[in-house]
RNA sequence: GGCGGCGUAGCCAAGUGGCCUAAGGCGACGGUUUGCAAAACCGUUAUUCGCCGGUUCGAAUCCGGCCGCCGCCUCCA
């Protein structure tokens, strides 16, 4: 069937094909960085994260590009607003760039823990000065751009497909507007490029208008064009982001470059907490850190960042997605199941790894991978992928409770979960991360002491203290576990 | 006010004209196993897809109305 995107340009699915044969360039809208990432932007990276590994997986070379809004992104649209980085700076009695390196580090901290591939480029608005000043240049030249006393608007007007994306028309858009129209624009439409920047605005660099600040809408046209051409294969971002801020774009780069500039438009849809819209006057505003280590009222305990990572992609990134407590703690659940049968699997293969695969277990294979890639093919259905997940999660547990199942079999099994739920859903954790940051090795040998003084208690019918032994593990947060072969331990 | 989306079991969620007498996960219940547990495995858990009407041989899926929820249009991923 091959791999179909829904294109919001086209509003359909339709067959993906890269430009050029074999590779493939992504941009997705990165953050701006004043805050620590939330739930939001998490469902937004892990969705464009697995979009990436799976095109990856279908053997494409994926040159992926996500920015790092560090200036311009003002607070308010109308053009009046303060930098958000430079209120943050202002709040924190830090100076701008502190505020973006400090929020920037954060951001990739989280996304590294919810298993997001980096970036291949992560280009930053403050480093392409240059190449925005550029763009406005050559949009003036043009005559699809015009100054006003040192700041530059675009004339949307002179942009006829303005609003391709969005659906919008410019007149209804001006008439339902809620915003003062500035009165330096020959039209309420028109967005800033340029802004002239008053004397003690910090952020500000030389330009033929005098001294200023890129808008914030420059910044995503004028790299994605300088890292992955004039017309790029896909661009992501969110659905809030389609107006104006990627109708901006497109604007911007084609007026520019009399290109296309996107062929596949993906937008992800947005996340709400308990029911509503995530705010921070709702106070169900949560964020990464307080999600991964339980510290918010909203919740209960802390979550896995892979558990977070599974619940997102449960559902459609074209879907809402509800954060709730109660939806984490079953994602949780989930994820230590898929963990715990990847731990059965590497732990027999360890001990035995050679020998030929059961022919008949090879055979209940093959349709599962199908089943995946037929799911992912369908605009990134993750939802059914994750079932094939737990349909080896089964499999592969039903071969470890049987004694007799061949080596080879296990290592079949493992391959593929390790390259379906690791490689393309990221939600299998890689056998090289160490679960807990304590010397495990160590501490197994200790449990193991206790756990052969249980047994000899056991072998005794001193049931009690044996089972003063389990407790106080369990009061500590290691399980002991009973199995045929003997007694094994893990982290509760 | 303008535009768009959603409403599927206790909860999350896939499916968008016949293979659906509706995936998968969580939870619950029963069974196997166990000293007891835990984990795992097996089974049960929506004759029904917000409500009403229509189109069709056939609808969760298409159309109309109604009710409810949400988003965008204003900074947001």
């Amino acid at each position: 069937m091959g791999l179909h995107l829904y294109n919001s340009l086209s509003r359909r699915k339709e067959p993906f094909e890269p430009l050029n044969e074999g590779r493939v360039g992504v941009y997705v809208c990165g953050p701006t960085v004043y805050g620590h990432a939330h739930l939001g932007h998490a469902k937004s990276y892990v969705s464009f994260d697995v979009l990436v590994r799976y095109l990856r997986y279908l053997g494409y070379s994926v040159t992926y590009v996500q920015n790092i809004t560090d200036v311009g992104h003002l607070t308010d649209d109308a053009d009046e607003g303060e930098d958000k980085v430079a209120a943050a700076a202002r709040r924190e009695q830090k100076h701008p760039m502190a505020i973006a390196e400090y929020y920037t580090r954060s951001f990739f901290e989280d996304m590294d823990r919810l298993n997001c591939v980096r970036p291949d480029i992560s280009p930053r608005a403050s480093g392409h000065i240059i190449e925005q000043i550029e763009l406005v240049k050559t949009l003036l030249e043009k005559g699809y751009a015009y100054e006003v006393g040192g700041s530059v608007y675009f004339d949307v007007a002179k942009f006829t497909e303005y609003g391709k994306l969005s659906g919008r028309n410019i007149e209804e858009m001006i008439a339902g507007a809620r915003i003062e129209p500035s009165p330096d624009k020959r039209s309420p439409a028109d967005f800033a490029l340029w802004k002239r920047a008053e004397p003690n605005h910090i952020m500000q660099w030389p330009s033929p208008w005098g001294m200023g600040y890129p808008g914030w809408h420059l910044e995503c046209s004028a790299m994605a064009m300088k890292y992955l051409g004039r017309t790029i294969d896909i661009h992501g971002g969110g659905l809030e982001n389609q107006f104006p801020h990627h109708e901006c774009e497109i604007a911007q780069a084609e007026a520019a470059n009399d290109a296309q500039f996107v062929r596949f438009w993906l937008h992800n849809n947005m996340v709400t907490v308990d029911g509503q819209k995530m705010g921070k006057s709702l106070n169900n505003f949560i964020n990464l850190k307080q999600a991964f280590s339980g510290s918010h009222e909203r919740l209960t305990r802390a979550y896995d960042p892979l558990a977070v990572r599974q619940l997102i992609l449960n559902s459609h990134y074209r879907s809402p997605l509800d954060f709730s407590d109660a939806a984490l703690f079953a994602a949780q659940s989930g994820n230590d199941r898929i963990a715990e049968a990847v731990r059965g699997l590497r732990k027999r293969i360890a001990d035995a790894p050679e020998g030929q695969a059961d022919a008949d277990v090879l055979g209940r294979l093959e349709p599962l991978r199908t089943k995946f890639e037929a799911a992912m093919d369908d605009d990134l259905n993750t939802a059914v992928a994750l079932s094939v997940v737990f349909d080896l999660v089964r499999l592969a547990n039903s071969l470890l409770d049987d004694g007799d199942t061949a080596p080879g079999s296990l290592t079949a099994v493992y391959e593929v979960l390790e390259r379906l739920g690791g490689d393309v859903l990221g939600v299998v954790r890689g056998a090289d991360v160490q679960a807990g940051g304590v010397d495990e090795e160590r501490l197994d040998g200790i449990v193991r002491i206790l756990i052969e003084q249980r047994a000899a208690a056991r072998k005794g019918k001193d049931y009690a203290a044996a089972d003063a032994i389990r407790q106080q593990l369990d009061a500590i947060g290691i399980v002991l576990e009973d199995k045929p072969d003997g007694t094994v331990w893990r982290w509760k």
